[in-house]
DNA sequence: TGAAATGTTGGGGCG
DNA sequence: ACGCCCCAACATTTC
């Protein structure tokens, strides 16, 4: 073949990359390019936080392969429109891409596969972003897994995942250019620059990615099964928003996590811990690849007439805004406001209270990850939501509410993390600090505190609210612990 | 990857 | 020495 058209998507790397490789190989002359087409995305565009993300990892892209000689082409949507102009354009011969598995997305590249075919072009899509295709994990009785358990020992049964590819040495390019809109045209940044406190925590690009991995490695991985429930420290990978994104792949670290755990053995345990983690995403991929309705409605049907709480509004805004009275939960919420990531522990314990205590639909707390998260990714956000609402695939049970002041107090004993977010609270000692409304009148004035001026009241009391969940739970014809 | 209520056990103080 | 009570620590059940 002449020349192929690279159509890069959440693929944004040149390592493990089967497209830009199977290219290499088989074409004389490589295009690559990136389509800016959000609205193909339905109701479920990337939000701010992902945009900034978006437009760095592109630009980092774009310099790389400039290093090789060859060129990002940026080029908008629709993106069967926008490959046609190309092929047009520069007389290639095939488009190959990296699969991608939201439901629309899905659909999306079913149409454009067949329309070029029917071209006579060569379109070809590879498996880069799972280590397991949807469609080759199934039950005994051929059905898709529904429980993370059996999932995961399957998993392991199969023949480990490809070695990852090399990059490639060149990138020959075409005799001429096509034409390219320049990044900041493709309006990624918002017009009110609130990003550069991003630019202090995230680096973006093939390059961040593996600094993020070694970086891990050197300091987290051997603690990683205790340290990644300690929002205090630096125990976990942070590698979540480069997954997403494809500045790395899961092959890439499925072996270099196994490799480092065969040379040594006091990483075993972290290792383990780390690589259940990255099961988890595939998990929730094959989830939301078998049932697409999930991002908007619950797994299991009977929970559209859960009855949520009404006029739940105003909580709501005191939870996005780290004003809820709770701590730890807001703590998390200032966290994710300042730098576009919440720690896990924290996030389940910031999504008990929207959705058990507050009581608000769990759609209300996906969607506000979704548009503040760097690493907002729909399966992984779908299942973790319902999976703390007790509506999904191997959710916990309705009953299973997080108590905010026990959890901080286990998980973050003297206090560090609440400080880092709090700064109100840092008066307060460490025995004080993770309920200040428990607190006599004379300690909150020896701290600095007053309660509904520096700090909130909880809006709800931890106690009723609880409760009211187990009884509305109840009310659920089926029971809350049935499933299907 | 939970919390709270309830039940059980065993040691120590005490009359 | 013995029974009784209290309570902490742990285990089990329930939501």
């Amino acid at each position: 073949m002449q020349t192929v058209l690279l159509w890069l998507r959440r693929d944004l790397r040149l390592a493990d990359n089967p497209a830009l490789s199977a290219a290499v190989d088989q074409a004389e002359r490589v295009i690559p390019v990136y389509i800016h087409a959000p609205d193909e995305e339905g109701s479920w565009q990337p939000g701010e936080a992902s945009r900034w993300w978006l437009h760095q990892s592109l630009k980092a892209l774009s310099a790389q392969l400039s290093d090789l000689g060859s060129r990002l082409i940026l080029r908008r949507g629709p993106s069967l429109e926008a490959l046609q102009a190309l092929v047009q354009e520069t007389g290639a011969e095939a488009v190959f891409w990296n699969r991608l598995y939201e439901p629309l997305i899905v659909a999306r590249d079913r149409r454009i596969k067949q329309a070029l075919r029917q071209q006579g072009l060569a379109a070809q899509s590879f498996q880069s972003a799972l280590l397991v295709e949807p469609w080759h994990l199934r039950t005994g009785k051929g059905e898709a897994y529904r429980v993370f358990t059996p999932f995961w020992r399957a998993l392991q049964k199969r023949e480990s995942p490809r070695a990852p590819m090399k990059v490639p040495r060149t990138l020959r390019s075409p005799a001429r250019w096509p034409g390219t809109e320049a990044l900041p045209a493709l309006g990624l940044l918002p017009s009110t620059p609130w990003y550069p406190k991003l630019e202090d925590h995230w680096q973006p690009g093939e390059q961040g990615a593996a600094r993020a991995l070694q970086g891990f490695m050197d300091r987290g991985l051997a603690r990683y099964h205790e340290g990644r429930d300690l929002p205090a420290e630096d125990g976990v990978s942070r590698l979540s928003p480069h997954l997403h994104f494809g500045e790395i792949s899961p092959f890439q670290l499925w072996q270099k996590i196994n490799e480092v755990m065969a040379a040594r053995s006091a990483l075993l345990r972290g290792g383990e811990a780390w690589l259940r983690q990255l099961a988890w995403r595939e998990f929730a991929h094959h989830i939301l690849f078998e049932f697409p309705h999930t991002p908007d409605h619950a797994m299991y049907e009977r929970w559209a007439d859960f009855p949520w709480r009404d006029g739940h509004a105003p909580m709501l805004r005191a939870w996005q805004r780290g004003e809820t009275g709770y701590p730890i939960v807001d703590a998390g919420m200032r966290e994710l406001w300042a730098t576009g990531y919440m720690h896990n522990r924290v996030r389940m314990i910031a999504a008990s209270l929207l959705v058990k205590n507050i009581r608000a639909p769990w759609q209300a707390g996906a969607r506000w990850f979704w548009d503040t998260l760097v690493d907002a990714d729909l399966a992984n956000n779908s299942m973790g939501w319902q999976w703390s609402a007790g509506c999904g695939a191997d959710a916990s049970p309705w009953f299973r509410i997080f108590n905010p002041f026990t959890q901080s107090r286990r998980f973050d004993p003297s206090g560090v993390y609440l400080r880092r977010w709090l700064p109100e609270l840092a008066g307060l000692s460490d025995k004080q600090i993770h309920a200040p409304h428990e607190l006599d009148e004379a300690s909150l004035s020896a701290a600095g505190v007053r309660l509904g001026m520096e700090y909130p009241r909880p809006v709800v009391d931890y106690r009723a609210s609880r409760e009211q969940a187990l009884e509305a739970a109840k009310s659920l014809r089926a029971g809350p612990g049935s499933v299907s």
